[in-house]
DNA sequence: CATGAAAGTAAAACGAC
DNA sequence: GTCGTTTTACTTTCATG
């Protein structure tokens, strides 16, 4: 599994961005559909996309999941606030945060809160032990506050914009 | 591309879930290997996952993407509080916001805060555009209050612990 | 790097149970 | 619903430009 967070961050190209914007939008899309969309040899596809996991472009490609129809009906946002602000506590709660059950997404933030902490969970009693054992009963943790999620809405990803390629600017002006 | 919220809502059973958290750990694996680590045939398999597709127990199967390699290196949580309450409202920016540029999620939550807005930009003068542009000058929009994010992590997903089958705990137990 | 062709695999449809 | 088989389609490697 490549962890490379781009070190020397290659500037992807038209098909590369092309690549992505299909794979973002339906990642089961097959290699021979996408090389046909893009207007590439299958094989050339290939190696394009092998190369875009391996930069850390993809970093991986995952089933959505409706929290409900697996059990888990009660979605929360938890506002997180440190205190004292020890490096150490936040690189512990980095490493096990993503690992804790339901946690669908985590974000470490800038300004009065600390962390959000997106979880799924079983029941309100199993958001309210959540909360209790895993981020209130922490060193270093100040406050949680959570808000219930009634509605969770995936937007359309990193490239809405179908493409912003010089060629297709100059198509629409002319 | 189904949208049922899953109507009957039948309950998963045990292959079930094992394919969706497959599916949710690697979304691209095949559907060979998939029928292999559940143990059913390819022909069951397949049939099985595209009912849980129909059924909107999958919603769909995406790429994740670094927003740095496709130019959106500014990643923000953004906190709205709307005034009013009008549900014409909220119906109105549940629509729109899951398609403005680079948004990633958005939710609708209880408490203070009306909606999270998770977003990737350009920079932080396009952050600041997107803010002004899309919530702030919004009606019904009392106030944005936006957190830079440091670090996204993504979490195990909604089907962290392998299963809770009967059979395996037995099997643990010996 | 990109390609076409060849060899190996997998997906999807089908009939049977 | 599940399965085994067949046909169709896809993935992947490799030699070449």
């Amino acid at each position: 599994m490549p962890k490379n967070p781009q070190p020397p961050a290659k500037p992807l190209d038209a098909t590369d961005l092309a690549l992505v914007r299909l794979l973002e939008q339906d990642g089961r899309m097959s290699n021979a559909m996408l090389a046909r969309e893009v207007g590439i040899a299958e094989s050339t596809c290939l190696v394009r996309v092998r190369s875009l996991r391996e930069r850390g472009v993809v970093r991986g490609i995952h089933a959505d999941i409706d929290p409900v129809a697996v059990g888990r009906p009660v979605e929360a946002m938890i506002a997180v606030r440190f205190g004292g602000h020890r490096r150490s506590h936040f690189e512990q709660f980095t490493e096990e945060v993503p690992r804790l059950p339901g946690v669908l997404g985590a974000f470490h933030v800038s300004g009065a809160i600390d962390y959000f902490v997106h979880v799924a969970c079983e029941s309100a009693d199993a958001l309210r032990d959540f909360v209790l054992d895993h981020l209130t009963n922490r060193p270093g943790v100040l406050h949680a506050e959570t808000s219930l999620i009634f509605e969770s809405l995936r937007g359309r990803g990193t490239l809405a914009p179908p493409e912003d390629d010089p060629e297709e600017e100059a198509a629409d002006r002319a």
